[in-house]
DNA sequence: ATCCCTGCAAAATATTTGCACTGAT
DNA sequence: ATCAGTGCAAATATTTTGCAGGGAT
């Protein structure tokens, strides 16, 4: 795996500019970069390797899953994109451009997607206590969605991890 | 997997009080599921499922992975313990008694415990909200510490992952 | 011509499940 | 005597790696 571009990167929305970059790191622009790209956009976050894979195999059945697991991780050394984990299930990739924080219920796997400004106050009590600079995209933020709160008490699920 | 036990319930900090509850919800006292739960309170936490088995493996050969990995699991249903994911490693379980925050850095792997308190305004704000009730047991936050912070425009590391 | 990238196969990691037997109640 | 728990083997899920051939520069 690979640890997201630094300093976090202006995230290229156009294709031609990526492979761009793409190209000026030293690689080069193959066509399954280009087709995975595509796919990574065309599906606007939220998408599995297995679930981009499977996007793409309609169009170019050759573009193996292997290759779609290096190339996410390439765009993921250049600041395109990132993976973030919501539960127990496969990573969900995402272009860095759209930023966004995510709320897990851990009882009904109900995904919240929360306002980043939310976390404000938390990034800066922490820089000034620690010198941490927060990261929360790596992690779904879990806890408990308010209707699985109310009743709660009753009947404990089993394991939601991801929901479909 | 499973779900912390809900609603958060007291860690009982005595093997015999937590043997107890074992057998109050129809389990049964086996010796294997005593010998691991001494060991996780004997290793205060931080420990992943293998190295629990391993820790017992000297005393209890007999003992399997399997056997750990199931009891773990019960102690969580239990609201005994939890299982947290600092990084792409296996998770790593601790008693419900000993509540922290882990804050993981993304380019040198350390992990600093915060005071949970840190959370506080946080935790307020997104019940405020969304009803949302937070519970970051489950998954590290991440970030770049103080020292990465400093160094980090020169040289991208790869995944640290998880620290030795 | 170089060497990055790909397809395919196989391995690696972490965890879960099936099943017959043992042991706690 | 019952039925939960265990050991062991095998399966599962997700991701990574090795290698030889193909394609971008």
């Amino acid at each position: 795996m690979s640890v997201p571009g630094r300093p976090a990167q202006q995230a290229p929305a156009d294709i031609d500019e990526v492979m761009e970059l793409v190209r000026h790191e030293g690689g080069r622009a193959s066509t399954a970069r280009r087709v995975i790209l595509e796919a990574l956009v065309a599906a606007g976050g939220h998408r599995t390797a297995e679930e981009l894979a499977a996007d793409i195999h309609s169009g170019h059945p050759e573009i193996h899953q292997t290759t779609v697991y290096r190339n996410l991780e390439r765009f993921e050394d250049l600041g395109v994109a990132y993976h973030t984990h919501l539960g127990h299930g496969p990573a969900q990739w995402h272009l860095t451009g759209s930023r966004h924080q995510h709320l897990v219920c851990q009882y009904c796997g109900a995904v919240i997607e929360a306002d980043p400004d939310i976390l404000a106050g938390l990034e800066t009590t922490l820089h000034d206590r620690s010198g941490f600079e927060l990261d929360l995209r790596h992690f779904a933020i879990t806890g408990t969605c308010q209707s699985c709160a109310s009743e709660a008490r009753e009947h404990p699920i089993s394991d939601p991890s991801v929901p479909a």
